[in-house]
DNA sequence: TCGTCATATCGATATATGTCAATATTGACA
DNA sequence: TGTCAATATTGACATATATCGATATGACGA
C-alpha cells in the first residue's frame, strides 16, 4: 500500500469541506491568510492548519511578503493530480493487481467468480 | 460550508491508500469482492467497509451475481470528479468568497495587504 | 432443511484529525 | 531594543475512521 500513500495525500488534502472552499477561493487569485480568515468562519489556528495541510500537499503555493502569508494555487501539482485521476480510473492493459507487492497473501488468484 | 460537504466526499473516497490501490485494481475491469481480497492485505470485514465507502460516494458501481458482488468503476462519476477538480482549481470571473453565505464573518474585507 | 460459501454488520480499540484558547514566533518599524 | 500585527505552534478535547474478531445475513446446492 506504500505506494499509494503518498498519492492518497493529494486527495486527502482536498478531503474536507474547509479546504474545498478555500481551494475555491484560491481560484480567483492569490489571497493572503487575514483575508481568507475574513471570509472564513473558523478560528485563526484552524485556518493555518489547514494552509499547512494544502501547502504540505503541493497543491497551494505559499509567498511570504512582510508578515503577510500569500496563498495561490500550483496549476502544475492541480494539473498533477488530474493525471492521477485518469491514470488510477482509466482502462488499462495489466491490471495493477498482478503487480502489488506488498500483499500479504501468498496464494495465487482463486477460482473466478462468475 | 455545507455546499462543499458532499464534493468533499469525493475526494476523501480517494483519500485512503487502500481505496486508491482498489480503484486502481478495478480500472482493469470488473472485479468481485473475493478476488480484490484475495490480493489485499486487509480482513474481509475491512475490505466490506472500504467498498461501502467506494460505492457510497459513487465512484464505484456493485453489481450482484448470486453470492458475489461484482465491483467497478462509473466512468460518469469520475468524470463528474475531474470536472469538479477543474471548476475548484480553474480560474474564474467572480470569486467564490464573495458570493460564500455561510461564513459567520459579517465585516467586510480589510485593507487589501500588499 | 441443512451446510457451506460470500458478504455484511456489530462491538471494541487505536489512531487520525478538526477545532479552539492560549501562547510563541516572526517581521516591520520606531 | 521594544512594540505591534500576522501567522505558527502547543495542548486539550471531541469526533471520525481504519482495523479486526466474532457473528449475522443471504444465496445456493445437496
Amino acid at each position: 500500500m506504500t505506494e499509494y500513500a503518498t498519492e492518497a495525500l493529494l486527495f486527502k488534502a482536498l478531503s474536507e469541506p474547509v479546504r474545498l472552499r478555500i481551494v475555491d477561493m484560491l481560484s480567483c487569485g492569490e489571497m493572503c491568510a487575514c483575508d481568507l480568515l475574513a471570509h472564513l468562519p473558523i478560528s485563526q489556528p484552524t485556518l493555518s492548519h489547514h494552509m499547512k495541510a494544502l501547502v504540505d500537499s503541493g497543491l497551494v503555493q505559499v509567498r511570504r511578503s512582510a508578515s503577510w502569508m500569500h496563498y495561490s494555487i500550483d496549476p502544475t501539482r492541480v494539473e498533477e493530480l488530474g493525471s492521477l485521476l485518469v491514470r488510477l480510473t482509466h482502462p488499462k492493459a495489466s491490471c495493477s493487481c498482478l503487480s502489488a507487492q506488498d500483499s500479504d497473501h501468498v496464494d495465487g488468484p482463486r477460482n473466478a467468480c462468475s
